[in-house]
DNA sequence: TTGTAAGCGTTATCAA
DNA sequence: TTGATAACGCTTACAA
């Protein structure tokens, strides 16, 4: 079962080979006779354009890579699952690049990527890329970045972020609202830039309703979930103990349910629990819990329809946009006084028309 | 900036492009002293094989393609990790393809990939894909089926697959030594092959401990979560009501949870809860979560690794590996007879050491 | 509108 | 051990 070419079509047609590549590519201008017969031959040999010759030839792989730091995070599970839809919808394939948190990993593939020519890149950053972006886009290879700012990159990096500030500010408003003053903050194996922006978004809910700021409530570990038990675990020794916990990310607030389990405190009777971070199980266990809904669906979508829109037009400036997550209140923090005020910030835009801001 | 090519470096070294080619795959003998000189003028001018032309010349792409019906399924999730692992140690890339449960988005995977020639591809199918798993057969593209039998596929087929039908008996017959004597079953999304082997770990358990199967206990819904709700809410209301729940699948458990929840049925005091299927948080919500330990790990990492021992060796004949789960006991089951004998199928193998079964 | 032919960068065969 | 050169299947100037 020798191969079927370009050139058997062409022969079986009675035509040249770059009028059968136009008719495939629908390039040129072809008379519906030729058309026809070209058609024809290729129905009757089973003829399929090889991919990798084309590939090599146009230089194009239709292909794109989604670098993630780990794809069991549900919040990432999602992002990629939206991506992945939206790539089908451009006959792209993905390539699935998880870093493990590791930066040295994450080098590596960025690299392996850039070899391999892949028309786009999805990154959800570990450590200091920059060099390893910058010579992606001088290979002309566009990079989208997930929950990282657009720094200093190059022309063809655009960003899409969730309102992590944002997102914190109302969740300790809400606590406040409900009464809580002492409200731990705990967070791990997040991005610098993640980390700072929740800790300010504490930081400035509490002292926009004139709290004090005490670090001792503040935890912060990025080992992983085993030994940063034990030491997350002072935060409940404190005295007198912190009435709520907020939990920045997925990971520490499995942690630290483990650890309030341990420890024989219920929520909310005991302990008042928000997260950032969505998760399918939050309201169906009990209690359910209240969150802050991260748009992940969205942020997925966006940034694989950014990095196309982007390859449609490469001299667009960069873009930098922002999504809008959600408090969504359940039980967790107990009903105390549910319609408090929700913060002193103003109002935020509809969620799904996203703010859109343009930079540089 | 031009691309260095293979020629450049030969100019540069003052031999041919041959040797150079043989320098860089260290295929042929080369001396050293040309050896030395063409890595010289390798760093030299910067250069880098193109793994396009590399691709097409050799046709093997280092790429292979998980299809899989949902990635943001936790036990998918980790599958997927683990097999991106091995793949990364093998410096290959991997493809992700998830088929939202669609057997037409699955067709259309199957031909991009036999199309793009990726080396190999696991998967987890939905539908009927006889015709496409033999095409990537013939066309020497090695294929792992993740939790289906091995069927008439082709030479180039192996399979590794959970033992479903034991870890159901397990939980059954856990259940029914707690006391539980009316035991209901729902499961939803999953394949007719793993729909069928967990039906009959069920009847068999029961059958076993003398228990008679009603057929108003078992309940199966394909739709999604949102209606099935309803439907399956109906399997409470039975008279009298069932006192345990085994749910056979991950997406309805959650289902499940939300309708106990909803009817203020508390677990295990109002009823006892066992699911199939591993997540994370199990152990961390009130009460922990009895239930069949899905070894998603060792299901990914085995998976890849026979790809590629396949890669290695086209000639050995098809295997079919099955992995062991384990019933992990906690508390949603209540602590009734803890210890009471666990089933009357005989003891299990070593988890890690997985029965391997060769067929044909 | 159609055909001819020149690449694309590498590997691999064959002769030296 | 080394070098010259022919593929590989396609796209795309350029010529007709």
């Amino acid at each position: 079962m020798g191969m079927v070419t370009i050139r058997d079509v062409a022969r079986h047609a009675g035509v040249s080979v770059a009028t059968v590549s136009r008719v495939i590519n629908k390039s040129g201008t072809v008379s519906d006779d030729l058309s026809q017969r070209v058609q024809h031959a290729i129905s009757a040999l089973g003829f399929e354009p090889d991919f990798l010759a084309r590939t090599w030839r146009t230089r194009v792989t239709r292909t794109v890579a989604a670098v993630i730091s780990d794809n069991t995070a549900p919040h990432h599970g999602i992002v990629l699952r939206e991506a992945a839809n939206v790539a089908l919808a451009h006959d792209y394939n993905l390539i699935l690049c998880t870093t493990f948190h590791d930066s040295e990993t994450e080098h590596r593939y960025l690299r392996m990527l850039r070899r391999r020519r892949v028309d786009g890149v999805l990154l959800n950053s570990v450590g200091d890329c920059r060099s390893d972006v910058r010579a992606l886009s001088e290979a002309g290879v566009p990079v989208v970045l997930l929950n990282r700012p657009l720094a200093d990159y190059g022309p063809l990096v655009d960003a899409v972020l969730v309102d992590s500030y944002r997102g914190t500010f109302d969740a300790i408003s809400h606590l406040v609202g409900l009464g809580h003053r002492r409200i731990a903050m705990v967070y791990s194996r997040l991005h610098d830039f993640l980390k700072h922006e929740r800790l300010r978004g504490y930081r400035d809910a509490l002292h926009a309703h004139n709290i004090p700021y005490d670090e001792r409530l503040v935890y912060c570990s990025d080992q992983p979930h085993e030994t940063a038990v034990l030491s997350m675990s002072q935060i409940l020794t404190l005295s007198p103990r912190p009435s709520a916990i907020y939990a920045a990310s997925y990971d520490c607030a499995l942690t630290m349910m483990g650890l309030l389990q341990a420890e024989g405190l219920r929520i909310p009777d005991d302990i008042a629990f928000v997260m950032f971070d969505d998760v399918a199980w939050a309201q169906f266990i009990n209690p359910p819990l209240t969150l802050v809904q991260n748009p992940a669906q969205e942020l997925g979508r966006v940034a694989m329809e950014l990095l196309f829109a982007r390859l449609a037009d490469r001299q667009r400036p960069p873009q930098e946009i922002y999504l809008q997550p959600e408090l969504v209140v359940r039980r967790s923090c107990g009903s105390g006084r549910q319609d408090a005020r929700r913060g002193l910030y103003p109002a935020r835009a509809e969620r799904t028309v996203s703010r859109v801001a343009t930079k540089e």
